[in-house]
DNA sequence: GGCTTATGCGCAG
DNA sequence: TGCGCCTAAGCCA
């Protein structure tokens, strides 16, 4: 389940079977059936991963964009595949490798244009090397909205979902509802640093992981703990519907 | 087996 | 802001 560390996971693993290999393409839905037998047997050049979205890129008029979604799997594994069964959107194959899609919101073939549209309207991704703080920094220093809201605009930041919104904020101590105008510079360099290494940290290891070590060996410390307490402060781990997702917060540890 | 919930997002209004 | 997407996992009976 996706957030940006997921999608750049499976862009790498992705890249390592397929990358230079001609791909057999097929697909069960009827989605995706056509996009599907367009790329069959093509030469699979890139695999690429900005945010939540990764792009296969095959041909400069042929780039399979992939977004999971809520609901969006990839498995994947060498051969012999299990039998296609299903609403098996996407399968990738060569002699030795497979990957099956299934769920996801989106599965389509774009062109570099419309690729390109896409990335414009994304925020700087924590994960990609040359991500700029900055121009979040743009964004966000001027928005009334709040934090908790403006982590998960994509066009602001991309990649960061509903757990690492929660998870970062508790670890630097800042209350959800605090407009993205009243943070501090310096909070936000912060903020930033904390969010590439959790996710570099969720690429590494395959799942989210933001308690230190002498808390425990549960993975969180709010997120899906409503009234639960606080693993610092033993206060009640509140929440309430942002940005139309659950939002997670200690209001004793991340005032204001 | 059914029901609920979910790490997301585009769209209508 | 609320709905729909249409999958998987966790929980309950």
């Amino acid at each position: 389940m996706p957030e940006g560390h997921t999608i750049h996971r499976l862009a790498a693993d992705h890249k390592c079977r397929f990358g230079g290999r001609a791909v057999a393409a097929s697909s069960l839905q009827g989605r995706f059936a056509a996009g599907a037998a367009s790329i069959d047997g093509h030469v699979l050049v890139d695999v690429s991963a900005y945010g939540k979205h990764l792009f296969y890129s095959f041909t400069e008029a042929q780039i399979v964009h992939v977004h999971l979604g809520l609901y969006g799997t990839f498995a994947s594994g060498r051969q012999p595949a299990p039998q296609p069964r299903g609403a098996l959107r996407l399968r990738l194959a060569t002699r030795t490798d497979w990957a099956d899609l299934r769920g996801a919101t989106a599965c389509e073939l774009l062109n570099r244009a419309e690729r390109a549209a896409i990335l414009a309207r994304l925020g700087p991704d924590p994960l990609r090397r040359r991500a700029d703080a900055e121009l979040a920094w743009a964004r966000l220093s001027v928005s009334r909205r709040p934090i908790g809201a403006l982590l998960m605009d994509q066009s602001v930041l991309a990649g960061v979902g509903n757990v690492f919104r929660a998870e970062t904020l508790f670890r630097r101590g800042i209350g959800p509802h605090r407009p993205g105008r009243e943070l501090a510079h310096a909070q936000w360099d912060a903020l930033w640093v904390e969010l590439r290494s959790l996710l570099r940290a969720g690429v590494r290891a395959g799942r989210i992981v933001t308690t230190r070590r002498e808390h425990g060996p549960e993975p969180y410390y709010v997120y899906r703990r409503a009234g639960q307490p606080c693993r610092i402060c033993a206060s009640a781990v509140r929440s309430e519907p942002m940005a139309g997702r659950t939002l997670y917060w200690c209001p004793s540890c991340q005032p204001g």
